[in-house]
DNA sequence: GCCCAGGAGTGTG
DNA sequence: CACACTCATGGG
């Protein structure tokens, strides 16, 4: 069946259903015994938990793999660290209680941009189909059923038809045209940038606005400070914090309010709100 | 059928 | 700066 890899890493608090199951990323799957299936890089990757561990099967597996499992989940995050610092907000601290285990994570850059410019007006598990379309139609394929996220000269290939064959709706002219713009040199140069720099220089992307320049931030080029607003967020600001008005003005309070670690008061904010609402619409719901 | 979705682009006041 | 309108479509 080829090769296997087979690692146990230890990220406590690491809670898989939590990270892996509310949309930062699209491209996991709950399994039916618990574990969680998906793709990081060119590794098929199974994870599951074990006591305070997680046991990791990676396939094909190889030199660097574990590195690439623990930058994903960024392990080395000091989660005491940080739930301290955003502890000290009351309103913050109550939510956290539940949801110690939820870390963001480090995606591609590549395939965090195109992702997100994907996700907009659209609901999870359609962003969800629409990155495994990309992934079977212009990816390589790793094992049986599962396939790497395209790069930019894979994804290339795609005609704006194909695109939108595929579902994409008017999103397929953004995706053509981020193949075109995009180079490696480019993201070198934004991974080393300012996240203010960054944010501006991905907002000038075709199909990057405030909120996508955010997530991309974040989950992409690893900016703990960016704090993504999307309805969601909106709806936990109003709610939770009587914040309403623009983008500019709720990220302007979230700066002063959240700090360095604004991306993590994000995901907790989150994912309270969505919990808040309704538990449908969550992959870990089944 | 109806409403909504991890919004962005463009035009207008 | 803020607001209004359009965009194309599947999921709940």
């Amino acid at each position: 069946m080829g090769a296997q890899m087979r690692f146990e890493i230890q990220a406590a608090p690491l809670d898989l259903d939590l990270t892996l199951g509310c949309g930062q990323t699209f491209r996991w799957r709950r399994t039916t015994d618990g574990s969680w299936s998906g793709v990081i890089g060119d590794q098929s990757v199974n994870l599951r938990k074990n006591g305070n561990r997680v046991t990791v099967n990676a396939h094909p597996g190889g030199r660097g793999v574990r590195e690439y499992v623990l930058d994903f989940v960024r392990a080395h995050d000091d989660i005491g660290k940080i739930q301290g610092r955003l502890g000290e907000d009351p309103v913050l601290a109550l939510g956290m209680k539940k949801m110690k285990g939820l870390r963001i994570v480090k995606l591609d850059e590549w395939e965090c941009l195109v992702s997100y410019v994907l996700a907009t007006y659209a609901n999870i598990p359609r962003i969800m189909k629409m990155v495994d379309a990309l992934a079977v139609n212009y990816g390589s394929r790793i094992e049986h059923g599962v396939y790497s996220f395209p790069d930019r000269m894979q994804l290339s290939k795609a005609t704006v038809k194909e695109l939108t064959g595929l579902g994409l709706g008017y999103r397929a002219d953004y995706v053509k045209e981020l193949c075109e713009i995009v180079d490696e040199q480019m993201l070198r140069s934004l991974s080393k940038a300012s996240y203010e720099r960054l944010r501006r220089e991905l907002i000038e992307l075709p199909g990057v606005g405030d909120k996508v320049a955010d997530c991309v931030s974040l989950f992409g080029f690893g900016r703990l400070e960016s704090f993504p607003i999307d309805i969601w967020m909106e709806r936990a600001l109003a709610r939770l914090y009587k914040q309403r008005g623009s983008y500019k003005t709720l990220r302007t309070f979230a700066a002063e309010r959240f700090g360095e670690y604004a991306g993590y008061a994000q995901e907790y904010l989150y994912h309270n709100e969505r919990m808040h609402a309704r538990d449908s619409c969550c992959a870990f719901s089944e």
